[in-house]
DNA sequence: TTGTGTTATGTTATAATATAACATAAATGA
DNA sequence: TCATTTATGTTATATTATAACATAACACAA
């Protein structure tokens, strides 16, 4: 299985540049306008890999001298989340940068209750359910929310250090 | 695979009956205080398959001699999701009671976009998700959140039906 | 049965998240 | 260049959720 890569030591300037690199030939490519707003929100989420709220990033937008109001952002969210440049993390009423955009993939989360670091689990085929439910015809999947809560290795082994 | 109860006919009166004896019963024996608020939301909840609101649920209260104020319903909510008998669709922030509290299952819902009914998919092992994770030691999940959207059988055959 | 701690409920206020509705501007393209 | 569409600005408000503090009910030992 890949590591995980947001619980992993990694190279974040790049990881942020190539995540808006590629949101740039994307958006290019299918004659979509990464704006100012939508590439500063993007910019903002890429800046950890923590799950961000709506109104956290309107406070971040400001100081880049952006206009502050909530449709602002939720504008640029929404352009984003549509893009699959971002999925919302429902749990939480947070954003998050998606950080496999080129390949295809079921987005699924681990989100650490600790640390709040969103890790975007390697998922390529669906869960159970899913499969299950498609060879029924019970239901028709659209979209799939798959977010698992608990405790990255990081500080499960600082609380294990504490402990001591 | 076991057919979803929600989207097919069954004699409601006495599937929302059977949810509150079970909770009656496991409250006695588990020494939890079943009060009227929280009988009456879990009632409130069983007396149909769509996921309701909060302010929903209190609107309903109201009628029924209870208080309305916010926190009267979020507590019972809180004393009924820690004790499983009823669910969060974080999704649709809102709340469906549990449709097999006497088993050990993953919680798993399909919420169709048209009519709303959730039906609580019948998952008793975990997705690929987390047992890929458990596999390696990268995260120790402790909750999770399985929510597929989509078409019930029902609402597909109608559209279906429309458009000839 | 009274006192003491605990759990549940009442009540007011407000925080946090999200959208409606309408106006203006900028870009696109016949 | 005019018309159309798409994006942004702005005000107001809807929706969801919790903090904080007060009172009541309950449980059970002294």
């Amino acid at each position: 299985m890949t590591k995980v890569m947001s619980f992993n030591p990694h190279d974040h300037e790049a990881c942020t540049a190539s995540a808006l690199e590629k949101a740039d030939a994307y958006c290019q490519k299918h004659a979509l306008k990464f704006t100012p707003v939508r590439r500063q929100v993007l910019e903002i989420l890429c800046s950890d890999h923590k799950a961000l709220g709506a109104y956290e990033i309107l406070k971040r937008l400001g100081p880049l001298g952006f206009k502050s109001q909530p449709p602002v952002v939720y504008r640029a969210l929404e352009f984003l989340v549509a893009h699959r440049f971002v999925h919302k993390i429902e749990k939480l009423n947070a954003y998050v940068a998606c950080m496999h955009h080129d390949t295809s993939h079921v987005p699924a989360f681990l989100i650490c209750r600790n640390c709040e670091t969103v890790a975007e689990a390697p998922n390529k085929e669906p869960s159970d359910l899913v499969a299950q439910i498609a060879k029924t015809n019970a239901f028709t999947v659209e979209k799939t929310v798959y977010e698992a809560e608990g405790l990255c290795v990081n500080c499960k082994e600082d609380m294990a250090d504490d402990a001591r």
